[in-house]
DNA sequence: TACGTTGTATTACATTTTAATACAACGTAA
DNA sequence: TTACGTTGTATTAAAATGTAATACAACGTA
């Protein structure tokens, strides 16, 4: 159905074939944590059958076992399962040996202070980014706030700022495989715009957006490059509107997130690690 | 193994025995992302089979899994793995759900701004606390800054500050199953001692510490209590000799602590929710 | 170049997972 | 309250999956 194809699609969390060393198990269980997208809260064990595309049997199985590992919290008066504190630690796990959020973290910090603005690090994942390193200033949508969230790198400046530093037909091949959702009208659909974009950004070396994936909101990002100059992640610094206009933020933000993003980018060098 | 226990205990992955609910395979994986621990930044087959107590052949498939499904990466010159950027999507699916975090995110952000001090959210894990969100304001080291951290609650303030709204033997319970150990010269190990500074704590409505977890490190925190009175977390809110003395943070920050996370409680009973 | 080590691939085997089914618990409406 | 649909839980025989042993290949060190 489409509400499991949506929610499948969230994280990403498909077979990729049959083969002998391949653990099916393991990917069912991750299904099941993956079914905890968007609007739900909690499930039952019917639910997440229907949303994992798992039968009954293997939902209670995967459910239950998630619970005794601690990742999964049962509601025992409603039975109804959620995501538990500890999918935290495997966060952590990344992060802890993480020499760009390294890099980046001491920097962001620093440079939020200039504006009192959200410093974000964004990396890049397919055709889509996550956030691995946010440092809030402003009260904006939790959801806008917290890491680990996923969005396309179509429709947001730190997308078009990644895409920038890339040879064009691999930028071209990322935004074919995208899929371009209007997610709010004005979001840009359209291939041949979205290049265009990011060919200025290239020659800003910032990129910025406006009311893509949040109503109101300016993005700026600069782009984080390897020892190869090849786009590894992006600085990405929210600003709203009104308090901020879009020429304001280009101008002042635009210059903080290529000079962070820079210095991020040096560090990395630095510390001679390619992750 | 001593490494192989200790890597287990890091994340608590380990089998509540064998029940035919019970899915074995994705504990093991589990145990696997586990092994990517403390010291280690990138892991071979066989290194991971050592910490996991795997054989060399379930090692292989397991980390193949976690591979294809992204979760590792895998460097293809060393052969090595190490955790992957899509961990990060796990804290997510916990966070965009915790009503917690949403409440505490904007009065932490707030807070932050009166000294220029980093604000914590850390939430309770049997014995244990895990950093749910982190809002940095000074630079410290890395890893005292990143979310997800796994901090025991005997020698922390904010475990002080959770275990001083609990029943004493309660909480007596938890530092009596805790592994008591002196991770600076000065950290403190006694039970009766770690008492008195609880109820110093419940007296004062908030907990302070000083150079238990890190060199230097002052540690203030005020618990955040659920609709019964029940603690749920904690406000914690670090600060560095010199620049603050202990006087001098008990007497400003310990109000700060104190008031955001009244405010935080207060919220959380008008959002309705027992999370 | 030769060796030890570490990663990869392939098997027959059996343990584990499966999926069907039956039972129990809940809550909704008559 | 009672009866019903729904949802969660428990139990199985059957089979598919994961296992562990082994052999091979790739690396890097001496």
């Amino acid at each position: 159905m489409g509400k499991s194809e949506a929610t499948t699609a969230a994280m990403n969390v498909v077979a990729p074939a049959a083969h002998p060393l391949y653990v099916s198990s393991l990917e069912k269980g991750f299904r099941v944590l993956a079914a905890f997208g968007d609007d739900c809260a909690a499930l039952g064990v019917t639910e997440i059958a229907l949303r994992t595309g798992l039968d009954k049997s293997a939902a209670q199985r995967f459910s239950n076992t998630l619970h005794q590992l601690g990742f999964l919290e049962k509601d025992t008066s409603t039975r109804r399962y959620r995501p538990a504190r500890k999918l935290m630690e495997l966060a952590f796990t990344y992060l802890r040996h993480s020499s760009l959020g390294a890099a980046a973290m001491p920097r962001l910090i620093e440079a939020g202070a200039v504006y009192q603005t959200t410093m974000n690090l964004a990396e890049r994942e397919d055709t889509d980014l996550i956030y691995t390193v946010r440092i809030p200033h402003q009260k904006a949508a939790y959801v806008a706030t917290v890491p680990g969230r996923r969005i396309p790198m179509y429709c947001t400046a730190t997308g078009h700022a990644i895409l920038s530093q890339m040879p064009a037909d691999e930028a071209e091949d990322i935004i074919n495989r995208s899929i371009l959702t209007e997610h709010l009208p004005g979001t840009m659909t359209d291939p041949k715009e979205i290049m265009k974009t990011v060919r200025k950004a290239r020659r800003n070396g910032f990129a910025s957006t406006f009311a893509q994936l949040l109503p109101r909101e300016i993005g700026i990002a600069a782009p984080i490059v390897d020892y190869r100059g090849r786009p590894v992640g992006a600085v990405h610094i929210p600003a709203y509107t009104p308090g901020w206009t879009v020429a304001n933020a280009r101008q002042k933000l635009g210059t903080l997130a290529i000079e962070t993003a820079d210095a991020i980018s040096g560090a990395l060098l630095a510390s001679g690690q390619k992750f």
